[in-house]
DNA sequence: ATTGATTGTTTTGTCGACAATCTTATATAC
DNA sequence: GTATATAAGATTGTCGACAAAACAATCAAT
């Protein structure tokens, strides 16, 4: 099954693989829609209408209802039969189900990492941590998210479990609509202190701190967002002329 | 499901599906493969050819393509480019990985739970561990895999994480093919008396002995396993010919 | 006898067209 | 004026046929 799980977005450790023949090849479909997606110029909820990509992107369309599918499987895509895909659009439970997974799963992993980190992989990770700072001094917003995000990717795949690793990159990409829906985007997420902070933990081999620091970090986010409010069209009528 | 029909061929499909269209939705046909190799009766590695398929289906081969891409999305077939899907056979690596995974959902999963079962669904479980019981009493050994698998997925359900949920499906769908590689299938991998230590952990809000119960009953599955020995046939002609 | 190339067969990948379904607009009755 | 029924349009679901790739067997050459 594993397919190089073409998202173009969070590659982490290795260099684009993509041969540029007319931008046909359904990785590159993909990682467009994805892209347009990340950037929010397809908003949640939109209909994606096939014979609509069809044309723009020149091909078939078997192959755009393939890569519907793809991102259907990623978690970015809403298929519903006989009415197509729409860009995912999380109701609040989804958006806290999320978290709650990601904490989850990165706890798995910081305590997978405790006291077992490499001398290779520390330098790499130092290494990712020294261009947060710099990213930060340089006041670049958007490469400071995109680090962010890939730190803790880097941290999934020195743990070396492939399944985690996927997992969490689905998390990761449903996590950033989550909050393109409740907040307003591109302000920092993560802090490179609390990195540092917890790989000073698995250093240490403390698996309990590292954990709460993790998921502590996980938590900073969700409490930015104001999940409470229903961004979605659906109206409870009932509730609504209850008391007229 | 255990009906097994002693061509040597891949019949799966045992129902008639001929004319009537409606013997093959797209589901059932899920459904029968994914019993099939649950039930062994395609073992792993096993191609799945397209064109077979259909002629046992009696659907056209889209259909069947999209069905493969669904087992392959679940870990249950692996689809390489112009090979075509065959069904996945878990190396040492894998296996270990899906165990590892495993640990770490579960672990969350009771974790979430700790000090917060309510009596519905307490009455739910309690009876459940009965079944479990009476099996064991019964020496029905394949309902007591099957409620054994069930309880766990029972917890995550309470739980009320669907994403946890559906990851924890993935997973024991192909833990159990680890198991059907590396080991006699058949025995019954979880005593009921672990899950009911571990239920008594969870309701007395002890989460870290929850974790621990759990982390260790699922380990004495893996335990069991000869993951040491690869059984596919690649072999590593340059550690074979190292000391010659 | 083994290696290498070539051809024929099988199997997968892709496409265009048709059928089924849903959505929208219009007309009609009350 | 509202609501239902009907028809037209648009969109998805499905299928069969063709093209490309991988596989197997045969044959030639060293």
């Amino acid at each position: 099954m594993a397919r190089k799980d073409g998202t173009g977005d969070v590659e982490v450790g290795a260099d684009a693989q993509g041969d540029e023949h007319g931008g046909g090849t359904d990785d590159a479909i993909y990682a467009k829609i994805h892209a347009a997606i990340a950037a929010q110029d397809l908003p949640p909820g939109t209909r994606l209408r096939e014979d609509e990509m069809r044309q723009i992107f020149g091909v078939s369309r078997a192959r755009i209802r393939k890569v519907f599918a793809r991102l259907a499987y990623a978690g970015l895509v809403t298929i519903e039969p006989n009415k197509g895909a729409s860009v995912f659009q999380p109701t609040p439970k989804e958006a806290r189900e999320i978290f709650a997974a990601r904490r989850g799963i990165e706890g798995t992993i910081v305590r997978l990492l405790a006291g077992r980190i490499g001398k290779a992989e520390l330098a790499t990770l130092n290494r990712h941590i020294a261009l947060e700072v710099a990213a930060e001094a340089r006041r670049d917003w958007h490469e400071m998210v995109r680090l962010s995000g890939e730190f803790h990717l880097l941290l999934a795949e020195i743990a070396g479990n492939d399944i985690l690793l996927r997992f969490l990159r689905e998390l990761i990409t449903r996590e950033a609509l989550v909050i393109l829906v409740y907040e307003k985007p591109g302000q920092p997420s993560c802090s490179h202190h609390e990195h540092q902070m917890i790989l000073e933990a698995i250093l240490a081999g403390d698996a309990v701190r590292a954990t709460a620091l993790m998921e502590e970090h996980l938590g900073n986010v969700e409490e930015r967002l104001d999940l409470d409010r229903d961004t979605r069209k659906s109206v409870d009528l009932g509730r609504l002329f209850a008391g007229r």
